[in-house]
DNA sequence: GACCAGGCACATC
DNA sequence: GATGTGCATGGT
């Protein structure tokens, strides 16, 4: 039986996807790809990002074996548009270690991992945080995990589901267990919210005709 | 020129 | 546990 912040959660969500549409994430032609850009998008807009990403492409280092040869502080030239770009060249080298380390540069290797101990041992790296490691989770290796982010803090607090002041586990905690686990809806769910805060809350209008106005 | 962006680690109290 | 600070680029 489903509390009444499911219901709320369940209602923003298929308003969200009907007035918006699927956002199709993550953007990213591999998980590797993925992986990276969750590290590079650390507080930072998603159009710097993306001249990073294009410039690993062109380098041809957009892979493990290619980062794992370049070194860190070439790497971080060619990063640089992404910003933090000496402590992400550090962060995308630390997790290329515990890449290999781990499950010798096997993304199959690293998908067979249980969810918690993977979780667990992500959170280890230096630079992986919660949201970065649970973006790894969910969206590089599709396994069911809510990534929260500011965004999403910020939209469910405004609409009474949370305190300001919840930690991440605790906002994670109670979507995961009003919703259960359902990776295509977490999917959706976290990419609705990061486009409604992007494109609507800062973007266009502000609250008048929010496709969750009401709720 | 201020303010923000799909965080995180580390120091200090 | 709570709070403050450094990290840096590019758009509005």
């Amino acid at each position: 039986m489903m509390g009444s912040k499911g219901k709320i959660l369940v209602e923003m969500f298929e308003r969200l996807l009907r007035a918006l549409g699927p956002r199709h994430w993550w953007p990213g032609e591999s998980p590797f790809e993925v992986i990276v850009g969750a590290i590079l998008t650390q507080n930072t807009s998603w159009a710097n990002v993306e001249r990073a990403i294009s410039n690993l492409k062109k380098m041809g280092i957009l892979n493990p074996l290619g980062m794992r040869g370049v070194d860190r502080d070439e790497l971080a030239q060619i990063i640089k548009p992404s910003g933090f770009y000496r402590l992400k060249a550090n962060r995308l080298k630390q997790f290329v270690d515990f890449f290999y380390e781990e499950f010798d540069g096997d993304m199959n290797r690293m998908r067979s991992r249980d969810l918690d101990s993977l979780r667990e041992g992500l959170l280890k790296v230096n630079g992986i945080g919660p949201e970065t490691a649970d973006s790894i989770i969910l969206y590089a290796l599709g396994k069911p995990i809510f990534v929260v982010d500011a965004y999403t803090k910020r939209i469910f607090f405004r609409h009474n589901l949370i305190s300001e002041k919840w930690s991440y586990e605790e906002v994670q905690g109670m979507v995961m267990g009003e919703l259960g686990r359902d990776v295509g809806m977490y999917n959706e769910f976290h990419a609705l919210l990061v486009f409604l805060g992007k494109y609507w809350c800062r973007g266009i209008p502000r609250c008048g005709g929010c496709p969750l106005e009401g709720l």
